[in-house]
DNA sequence: CGCGTTTGACCGGCGC
DNA sequence: GCGCCGGTCAAACGCG
């Protein structure tokens, strides 16, 4: 018996998947960030939950989830498959808590996609997607749901 | 010691 | 009805 098949055994044996709540009101919002490296300090400290091939690009993608407690936001690290220079950060929900890292010093609120202020040719993006407006709103303090 | 990262496999949804 | 894809989890290891 391999270690794989125990963890297998295990996995399906102890099995508390508990459907959670549908989350179909979930902000997803594309940004075109162009970094060689993956790891952009937006303010937030994020943890690497996994990681899957695309098919439109030769690059994995990467998935990252605020690792503050109460806050599930969710992050899509993505390569162009274009511009191995540009990554595309998708963001999904929004942080209902304060930033772990003081904003002094910090690129939080530097954090400025230079696509943006040039010409957004991403087609690639899926349509609905992609507001630079929205990134105002993200700065601001967020109500109770 | 703690946390973050890594890898493999499974699950659910959707399409044809 | 079946197959495929994307997405997520879980455990272990390494490093600071």
């Amino acid at each position: 018996m391999n270690l794989t098949d125990w963890l297998l055994c295990r996995c399906r044996n102890n099995k508390p998947k508990k459907k959670a709540e549908k989350r179909p009101r979930l902000p997803r919002v594309s940004f075109l960030t162009k970094s060689e490296v993956d790891h952009l300090e937006d303010g937030y400290r994020w943890r690497k939950y996994g990681q899957k091939a695309v098919k439109n690009s030769p690059y994995p993608r990467s998935y990252y989830r605020c690792t503050t407690p109460k806050c599930g936001v969710k992050k899509r690290v993505e390569r162009s498959y274009q511009d191995p220079s540009t990554v595309i950060t998708t963001y999904e929900g929004q942080h209902t808590h304060h930033s772990p890292a003081s904003l002094r010093g910090s690129a939080a609120h530097l954090f400025m996609p230079p696509g943006l202020h040039g010409l957004p040719p991403p087609h690639l993006i899926p349509p609905g997607v992609f507001h630079p407006e929205l990134m105002s709103m993200m700065r601001m303090p967020y109500p109770s749901p």
